[in-house]
DNA sequence: CCGATAGCTTGATCCATATCAATGACTTGT
DNA sequence: ACAAGTCATTGATATGGATCAAGCTATCGG
């Protein structure tokens, strides 16, 4: 897969943050007009990748941090056996990429998986920003907080949960996030294959297929393919361990 | 185990940043003479804990990040069911605590391994500080990223590592860690109990003692309860499939 | 010095999940 | 409409590491 980027910047950007619909989910989030239009500034472009396409991959150098304007990502880790662990998907509105900010190189790799249109924030124009607007500065630290927490919580899962409490998990995480972005709750269109959801997870592909199955036999889930009708929340959730 | 802490904050603090020894493992890297007596201001005070004692726990508010100054500590995170999962380990000139940036509260827990100095930063103070002080700020984020860094290589490790090499990594890691604090890397001394170091991996600690067991056996370590002799880092290295 | 306790080791058995193997269901291109 | 490829399901079997059980070894208080 080549490392392509498409480049969507048509002279100035059409739509900066203010006039995302996503703007409550994302950066601009509690910050005041003249700041959000600041904020818009320092989105330095827009790109748009089509499934498969690699955003940064490791060793990549790493100025930028990215926002999900539509559609998701997957980013992941290599091992040097070829080996792939998947760290995380990111939704319309998530930001990613933080990795790196150590060595300003990426460890991780970023793929879309499906047509995905990503805004790229400049690392050092939001570090100057931050010191005129100090609730930038805390909005940023918040998304660093919920990036580490989230990390937290999938180390918790790797570490100690069984396979149906991981797959529970998952669902009840997913729908939350699309309920936050407009869903309904009621059904999720899965972005990523079997493979992704297991290897995330750290279960085979075989034991999800098994696990979705045995859902909707349990009257928990409906399943088809991609698509994913959720009818006992409450249930998945004890199943869960909750506090996922 | 009472929510105990002992502090040491005898008039001016004696030591600050200035003076201590980890300067160049902690935060103050890279900063100019000026900007390490600045930081010392933010150092609000030391704490002195027992081993066993606890510094935060879930649920505490977050104002502080704190920097090991001797000692160690473990951060570990509960589940609803009783359950513990082990996030990190964290040794002198370490900082932790960075859970909890999002909400402002802690959702881990920091307990110590044995008698442990702490250096309590506030997160307001350094805030302000960054906005002169672009070599603290860069540190800061630098600090950030090797977090975020260390969790997905555990994400990795707890993902898709057999038990032999996450051991293997376990140890590598330690043996690294120890040699930038000045030891040898020939001999280990264990800071945590098989419990710790099982909970951590993953694994149960009969896992861990029969490991421990085999690698001694093939000559690769020397082990005699709490102490670890590194005889072979090459194959260990290996084992652990590099990278960690 | 002795008993109690916490931490560790070692052996025997079991089980959750991986792995192997085959088949089915969409999707895409011709 | 068909061939080929990718993705998903389902069944049979294997296994890495958990769990259960017993004993060992420092350490500590009295």
């Amino acid at each position: 897969m080549p490392h392509a980027k498409q480049t969507l910047n048509i002279g100035h950007l059409l739509q900066a943050c203010k006039e995302c619909s996503l703007a409550e989910l994302c950066l601009p989030r509690g910050l005041s007009e003249a700041e959000v239009e600041e904020l818009g500034k320092v989105v330095s472009r827009q790109v748009t990748l089509q499934p498969g396409e690699t955003l940064f991959r490791p060793g990549d150098r790493c100025n930028m941090i990215y926002a999900v304007r539509s559609g998701s990502m997957k980013s992941f880790r290599l091992t040097e056996d070829g080996g792939v662990q998947i760290l995380g998907f990111h939704l319309p509105g998530e930001l990613f990429g933080l990795d790196g900010l150590d060595t300003h190189l990426h460890h991780c790799e970023a793929v879309a998986l499906e047509t995905t249109r990503i805004c790229e924030l400049s690392i050092d124009e939001l570090e100057k920003l931050c010191c005129t607007h100090v609730a930038l500065h805390h909005e940023i630290l918040r998304v660093i907080g919920r990036e580490i927490s989230a990390e937290h919580e999938l180390l918790l899962l790797l570490g100690k949960k069984r396979a149906e409490e991981r797959l529970a998990a998952f669902l009840i995480s997913l729908c939350k996030r699309f309920c936050q972005r407009g869903g309904s709750g009621e059904k999720i269109n899965l972005p990523m294959t079997r493979q992704d959801i297991g290897n995330y997870l750290g279960l085979a592909i075989e034991t999800v297929s098994r696990l979705f199955a045995r859902f909707q036999e349990q009257k928990l889930i409906t399943v088809q393919r991609r698509q994913v009708w959720i009818h006992d929340t409450e249930r998945l959730g004890e199943m869960a361990g909750l506090d996922g």
